[in-house]
DNA sequence: CAGATTTTTTAGATTAATCTAAAATAATAA
DNA sequence: TTATTATTTTAGATTAATCTAAAAAATCTG
């Protein structure tokens, strides 16, 4: 198996390499590990021998095949732990980040597979992130961010982009929280600002940051 | 808080300090950590600087309150998380060692508190050993070896004090389960091997050393 | 109780992961 | 295209945890 830290690297990878390029930068690596490049360096020439990653000097790197199955184990692992934390446990979706950050670590198979079929093999998580199966096949269902639609369309809020504490208690403020049903009532010309409505009764005007933060199935 | 090495290190030390006498050698630890006795010494050292234990050279160790109360939170979580694996993700008793081996480590008091709740508030493990309370006061039970009962008592098997995968599935197959009520038919002159009534049908001959290792509340 | 044996500690090395500072390379901009 | 800036890598150190081999202390035994 790999190290604690070796996994918190290629997880890193992974998630930059879906976030923005497949090509992930040294640099990148460095921040999102909260790690000095000079480290990030190290580590990927120990990760490039072990054929997880592709690395070649002063270009980026991608994740071997090899690479990418242990990525998404750890990622299937950290969201299962998530929906245990909230639904089983009775965590806040802001609360469970961290500690389902050392519960993935866990190494056993059958642990994994096992709290999965204890929690009726759920398919994502309590942001809305897809739980990766069994065979590391990821089925990312189609959202578009409330910023990106249109006056008059209507959808149901199904994920976030962002994940931090601030930004989920906001969202759990203004009634917001995953399978809210919204209605792009209007926007406004000024700044961009979204006015939704939620029920008969209820509206709310969100800035346009926090519409490119919400994830929606139309 | 303390890394995991230390966190093992305190747990061999109090279970040893439970099972012999309170002053724990070098050697013991040792052999419980599988390292090597070199080792333990620079690591009785920092443990001492963190006042965790009281060590003196070339005398044994005992934990200090501050220590034991580090390490009884660590058997907390660990028998915790058993019962978690025996009664929601349905392992067997023999298989869930090791997985809380490394669950034990996670750091997250409202996760442990949460779980414990989850859970039932239970007592014991599900081999019989007694769950910390969130206090770290630790309800023991008073148990006898079926080796040290006499002809004619009976009682209920509640514990082991051998946890190795082979004697728990040995159990399993005689039917010497947790909770199983027994009766002492019989004590073999010859070489102390126990007859065992369990039900009208049922009866079990079981060799000393298993007797040993079976504990039993009358 | 004195020599032999066992246990424990020290000394010195190793490995994984990290760091800072400096050098090398790549990217950018005048 | 050359100079400047930014990024990445190398060199050399550090820390935690471990090891082996040798020294020191404690314990056992005849």
């Amino acid at each position: 198996m790999h190290s604690f830290t070796e996994e918190n690297y290629l997880k890193a990878i992974y998630h930059l390499s879906t976030i923005n390029s497949l090509e992930v930068s040294t640099n990148q690596i460095a921040e999102m590990t909260n790690t000095k490049a000079a480290s990030v360096t190290d580590m990927l020439k120990k990760l490039s021998d072990k054929k997880l990653i592709n690395y070649i000097r002063y270009q980026g790197v991608t994740l071997t095949d090899l690479g990418k199955i242990a990525a998404v184990h750890i990622v299937r692992k950290h969201r299962l732990w998530e929906v245990f934390l909230v639904e089983k446990l009775g965590f806040k979706w802001d609360e469970v980040h961290d500690i389902a950050e050392e519960l993935e670590h866990i190494n056993s198979e059958s642990l994994i597979n096992r709290l999965d079929d204890f929690l009726g093999n759920p398919t994502s998580d309590p942001h809305g992130d897809p739980i990766p199966d069994r065979m590391g096949a990821v089925h990312q269902k189609k959202m578009v961010r409330i910023s990106d639609m249109n006056q008059g369309q209507c959808g149901m809020i199904s994920g976030v982009s962002e994940h931090s504490s601030v930004f989920l208690k906001l969202l759990e403020k203004l009634g917001l929280t995953l399978g809210t049903q919204i209605f792009i009532r209007e926007i406004i010309e000024f700044d961009g600002s979204i006015i939704l409505q939620i029920n008969e009764l209820n509206e709310k005007t969100i800035s346009r940051d926090i519409g490119k933060n919400i994830l929606v199935i139309l």
